[in-house]
DNA sequence: TAAAAATACTCCATAGGTATTTTAT
DNA sequence: ATAAAATACCTATGGAGTATTTTTA
């Protein structure tokens, strides 16, 4: 009988194309790798790769294999998700990754919330901006990845995405601020306003100053902050404005120490994404974590 | 990711009933399988069994695991057959049964035959009665058998049975006999002939004295031997007869020494039949020696 | 109370590591 | 000439064993 973690090993060479990138994606070297793959072609008496200048590609018998060693794999994982009671698992692992604001603001209270639930597993939430998340995912570090960010075509191809949703911006002010009282504004009156910025490396500078733009509004930047919580608190205290998404300062205004103000006809949003490796199945810790987020996001009931 | 020798463990557990009968079935000990199933169990936080008196039985969640993993198992043994190529082997052991006519004058041919062609490979033939053979087949010491007895109902509903031929039964004598020149005879010539019998506990005898007692031939019992070649030699040599399936002497029809008689509408027949562990998958040395087979027995085609 | 499963331990086979050589373009 | 795979050798984890205890109908 075939070895499915020798199967396993065969998938990821095949992805990679050679045995070094696969021993590197898998954290494990090279020689070992070779050894698994030589197994495989001894038991089946079959040569499954071409051993090539850059690497190795499959032969007939090795695209035969792979075939089924896709729906194998496939089988399998479905068979553990079907199975597997997570509230009952001595131990598990979730890792995550997200981008700051949901990082910060958002998957806190969604972690916490299930952490209830399944007190028995660790969660690890990594932040990084979206290419450190998709090169995480890809390297397997994090199981699921939170964005805001847009992926590029090829790397939303590689990727399962799946928009969870919209995230409208908001204009913030504090209590000193002449639009305290106001309930909306026009996009048009934020030309040459006061604006509180991230640093202008950021993703979300490089948007927020690109779409104003293409709105013919041109902000005048009062002060630059790399986090959120200074710009908040700038904001708090003084006359600047700032655009930032709900959700993040949902607790300053419950406290009465912000006010929001919904920008009418706003081309401001953002689409708050969850991202996976394609190839790689869901573990059951988070497939439940998932279900558990599918009450406040409705769209994962397309995910699995 | 769940392992596939723990799954394959399962099943056996499930098909037997309980851990030490899976373990002794298997060639292991019962704790090895009790450990196995735990960290099944552990591995995915559910209870796959209930402990009873004798043995276990499934929940729920075993059942669907059942499911999966037989699909697994399935698709699994797919795969290597589609991919292996026996030729290359470097190694590989077919082990067969046979009951004592077909392993002594049928099975030494294509063995020889296969074997010229994959000589890396390794084939064991162990010789049984009928009920010896199943029980090496579900005991997994052998992975084909070859019988002319009848199954039992039970018997052939557990084990997988593909009807190879028919063989005919015919009426063999020496030299001297009288009938030596004849091409045929009517089942009534043979009542109160002189046969050289198998021992009275053969299968064999039981078997041929029920058929002829049925057409109310009573054979005048020579000489009873256990074994064949002793019959053939006493045939041979003297004036009886006795009643022998065509490929026992081809030999000596060939050398003259013996000649065959067609029995007028004769009700002798017994059916060649090939018997495997349901459940069980043809590994690819099997596969390719039933392929090899299949020129000689076209109903092979119907097997995988 | 007796049959079956669980536990405790010991040992060895093998998966994986490091260091190095061979291969192919 | 160099990147990639193969080989050689060593180590440590876990799978399977023996001996024994616990469980359950």
């Amino acid at each position: 009988m075939l070895d499915l973690h020798k199967l396993e090993i065969f998938l990821r060479v095949v992805r990679e194309g050679s045995f070094s990138r696969a021993a590197e994606s898998l954290l494990m070297t090279q020689p070992a790798v070779s050894q698994h793959m030589q197994d495989l072609e001894a038991q089946l008496g079959t040569q499954l790769f071409v051993r090539e200048r850059r690497g190795v590609s499959l032969t007939t018998e090795g695209e035969t294999l792979h075939g089924y060693a896709t729906r194998i794999l496939q089988l399998m994982a479905e068979a553990e998700n079907a199975v597997t009671d997570v509230r009952k698992l001595a131990s598990g692992q979730l890792t995550l990754g997200a981008t700051p604001g949901v990082s910060i603001y958002l998957l806190p209270d969604y972690i916490q919330a299930f952490r209830a639930q399944y007190p028995q597993l660790s969660v690890t939430l990594q932040t990084g901006i979206t290419p450190q998340i998709v090169s995480e995912l890809r390297a397997g570090q994090i199981e699921l990845g939170f964005i805001e960010g847009e992926l590029d075509a090829v790397t939303s191809a590689q990727l399962g995405v799946q928009a969870l949703e919209e995230v409208e911006q908001l204009v913030v002010v504090g209590p000193k601020h002449p639009w305290w009282t106001r309930q909306s504004v026009a996009l048009s009156e934020l030309d040459h306003q006061p604006f509180i910025m991230r640093q202008p490396s950021s993703q979300t500078r490089i948007w927020l100053e690109g779409e104003l733009a293409a709105n013919h509004i041109h902000p005048k930047v009062s002060a630059e902050f790399d986090n959120v919580e200074s710009i908040k608190r700038t904001v708090m205290l003084g006359l600047c404005l700032t655009i930032l998404p709900t959700y993040v300062v949902n607790h300053e205004v419950a406290a009465g120490q912000i006010h929001t103000i919904a920008i009418e006809a706003s081309p401001l949003q953002r689409t708050l994404k969850l991202i996976w490796e394609k190839e790689r199945h869901f573990s059951p810790v988070a497939t439940a974590f998932l279900r558990h987020l599918s009450g406040r996001f409705p769209a994962l009931a397309n995910v699995q």
